[in-house]
This record gives structure tokens, sequence and C-alpha cells, in this order.
DNA sequence: CTTTACTGCGTAGACCATACGCAGAAGCTA
DNA sequence: TAGCTTCTGCGTATGGTCTACGCAGTAAAG
């Protein structure tokens, strides 16, 4: 294996670090410190992620962590990898793609909302780490045999990830906000839209004051707004799906 | 208007706040602080962002923005709301719902892309600026007459703009470390499908190793992965619409 | 035993946001 | 006009942040 070309992040993701055996012994392992960032954001969020609050939850200095990985941001992407976790079980053999798909854009969200402090660190790039790679393969998985092209297949998948990010981002973060402001999520939504009445009643907003009259439980289910958007997704997607089973010479 | 109840980013932003004519005239304007802050990121990035720099760039000192915007995070929200500027043209009269929503759809995306440092700035609730406010009332007013409940509104408008912005975000990340790393984007494309084959060599892989045997030209068009969601997002939320339209006594 | 490579880490530099309080300016009131 | 009040800009200070650099010591190779 080519380990010389790959950049050092990814190398150090997949464990593929050729390490010559002389000099001290490491007091620590990458996966250690892994850990103790993950530890330390799942306890008290991403913000008292410091190098230096690391290293002393590991009784080691500051610049010592630095043995181990080239820069914070590596750091970071390491823990968000390790964090996510495997992907939920791949399509079973007689299963359909949607419902694999659909358990699969769960499993995101879930990921996401187990350890909330991921939707913060900004991707950086393509999966290449080796959870990603692996959740990127068992996506990949749920769509194979359904006549998409390999680039529609992608984007296919990049649509429901995507999707479950910007989901958990934002009922992740009204959530926390309602936390800090010491009052439920309920009244949070209900002083927004007063706040939002307010401003709009001066103004030309027809749309928004016929959405205010209109009675809305706003959340009766917590999570029956996420299971829409996905349907919607999902619908589209099997149009797509149908409509070149039914006329494949067209493609 | 009851300015009292409101908070004071809110106030701040919709210019409600009631300025008391004593002591010395302030040098700059809120408007002007703003449009400094946005000027510095879209020249030098968001992390160039800095009270201090921000100020400099003003000729007053830095203790001195304090007196304009209670914390950065709320100058940054401002900065997000004027530099999104005003949303496309609403829904013609005579136009369709989907157009309409996919000129909306497509705003969001090229206003991300004319101002790419706003998708680092986190989102931290519904939408309550001006300028946020008026892209939600013409993203409704597109679905209006639809048949689609509320909270069924609200949630097509997150899915478009959700989509819009994890679009944005993944496409300009990719750009931008294309440029950092002085290659074509189409060299760093190519270079990390190398490296995921590299890497899945060994290991069991069989859709991703599917996927690499496929000939793909990884962007023919550079849009037309994105207007593939956008398309299948729309055509789900169709489905959903017509079989309303064709039995309204189901719901 | 020397050479070599690697370890942890102390120091220091260059940033950052923002709490606090003061001197002076400008308007309102007497 | 005098004084009070309120608001301005800003100097200082606190307590962080990441990380470049280089040194002392350790352990294996030759």
């Amino acid at each position: 294996m080519d380990d010389v070309e790959l950049p050092e992040n990814i190398a150090l993701a997949w464990g593929l670090r050729d390490r010559s055996s002389r000099g001290p012994k490491r007091s620590l392992s990458l996966e250690q410190v892994v850990a103790t960032g993950i530890q330390v954001a799942q306890a008290e969020g991403l913000p008292a992620v410091s190098m230096s609050r690391v290293a002393s939850e590991l009784g080691v200095s500051t610049m010592s962590l630095y043995r181990y990985v080239p820069t914070k941001h590596d750091l970071l992407d390491l823990m968000v990898d390790t964090a996510f976790g495997p992907p939920p079980p791949p399509r079973a053999p007689d299963e359909g793609w949607r419902p694999a798909l659909a358990r699969w854009g769960e499993g995101n969200l879930v990921a996401l909302r187990r350890q909330p402090w991921m939707r913060h660190v900004a991707i950086s790039g393509p999966p290449i780490n080796p959870n990603q790679v692996r959740w990127f393969e068992y996506g990949l998985l749920a769509l194979r045999g359904t006549g998409l092209r390999a680039t529609e297949r992608i984007s296919t998948i990049m649509l429901v990830s995507g999707y479950a990010r910007s989901w958990a981002m934002i009922s992740l973060d009204l959530a926390e906000a309602a936390a800090r402001s010491g009052q439920t999520p309920d009244e949070v939504g209900l002083r927004y839209w007063r706040n939002l009445a307010v401003l709009t009643a001066p103004g030309p907003y027809p749309a928004i004051h016929e959405l205010l009259a209109e009675t809305f439980d706003d959340e009766e289910h917590p999570d029956e707004e996420w299971r829409f958007g996905l349907e919607r997704m999902l619908d589209g997607v099997e149009m797509l799906i149908r409509s070149r089973a039914s006329g494949p010479a067209r493609g």
C-alpha cells in the first residue's frame, strides 16, 4: 500500500504511520487522545475542547499532544470519525432500497443527536476517514441495482445525509437555546411566533400572516417533521428509479 | 409596537432601538460596523473578522464596537442577514409553485456562493432578522394554495434551504481546498478517488469498488448535481401535492 | 559506546473576546 | 447659565486560544 502518497491526516486516521522503534516509548496512544477529546466535547461542548484542556485531562503537557496530531483540526476530524461510529446494518439481501436508505438517513440523525457537538465541526471534504468511508459504502449499498448512475447515487446519498445534518443542526440548536434560557422548547417556540407576529405586523407579509392565523400545534410529534422531509426526498428518488425501470432504453 | 419585549439583538436588527438624544453623538452607525465586517469577511475570510480588526478598519478602538453590538456573535448574525440580501422575485400571479420554489432555492445557493464566508456562521435559530424574514415570506408565498398544511409548508421550505446550504458547504469547501493546495478542483477530485481506491483496496467495500469501476466524469456540468437533488426534492413534494388534490377528503 | 531518532515539555509569541471604569461631550432642566 | 444626567470612546487588564521553536533526556541501532 502506498502509504507514502497519502496525506498525513489520512494516514493517521487509518493507522498507517510507519513508526520506527527508536527513541523513548510514547506515553499515550492516538486513540487515547481522540477518546479524551470526545469525552470533553460530550461533557462540556466543543468550545471546551482546547489542546490544553485535553492535555491536562490526560495528565500531559499541552505541547505533547502535537506529537500525536499535526493540528487541532485534525484532532477534531478524528474525533468526529470515531464518534460517528459504525453505520446501521446494511441493506439485507431481500430488502428494498427505500427502507435501507431510510434507515441509513435515520442513522445519520441518531449519530448526530447522540453526540451533538459533532454538528459544529465543519466538514472538511469528501468522506475519507475509516468510519466515514464505511457509511459511504453502506449508503451506496442501499442504492445498488436501482439503475441510478454513479453520480446520481452519490448525489442521492449526499441529499439524505445533508438533510440529516441540517435537521440535526436546527433541532439541536433550538433545544440548546431553550435549555440555555431555562424555558421549555414549547415556550421558546411560542415566544418566537409572537415576536415574528409583532415584527411582521406593520409590513406586507401575507404568507406569514396566513401561517400565523392557521392553528398549528408546532410539533405534535417531535420527529414527524423530520419524517416528512425524508419521505418527500425518497418519493422523489423513487419517481426517478421507477421511470428508469419502465423506459430504460431512454437513458 | 412592543419594542420592550423584544430581545436586544432582534431590536437591533430591525432598527428599533430607542435612542435618547443625550450625550455625545456616535461617530459610527451600526450599518457601517456591519458593512465593514462583511467587507473584511469577503476579502480575507471569516477568521479575519475579529473585533480589533473591524475596529481598526473603521479607525476606532476595539472596545468602541461594543457600543454598537452586544457581542461578536450578534455582529455575525447581522452580517449574515444583510449579506444575504433580498430574496429573488416572488411567485408571479400566474406562476406555478414549482418554478417559484426552484428559483427560491437557487437564490439561496447563489447568495451563499456570492458571500462564501456566510456558510461558516452557525444558524442561531428560526428566521427572525429582516432579510431572513423576507426570504421566509417568499418561500411560503411559493407554496400558497398548494393544499399543504402549515407545518408542511415550513418543512418543505426548510428542506430546500437546508439542501442549498449543505450543497454550498461541500462544493465551496472543495473549491477552497483545491485553491489552497494550488491544484484545480479536478486534480483534487482525482486525487481523492485515488486515495479512496488505495484505502479501500484491502477491505470489503463492494459498492465503492463498483463506483470506482464505473467510468464517470465527476462534474460534467458543475451544477448538474445540484440540480439533480433539487429536482428529486421537488418531485417528492409534487407527488404529495397531487395526491392531496385528487383525494382531499382523505386528509 | 557512539550515533541517531524520537520523546515530552517549557517558553514564548501572537492572537482572541470582553469586563470594568474613567474622562469628557452633549443635551435637558432649573 | 449651571448642574445633572446620560451616553460616548477608549485604555487597561484578565484569562483565555493555537502553535513555533528548541532543549534535555531516552531508547534502540550500528
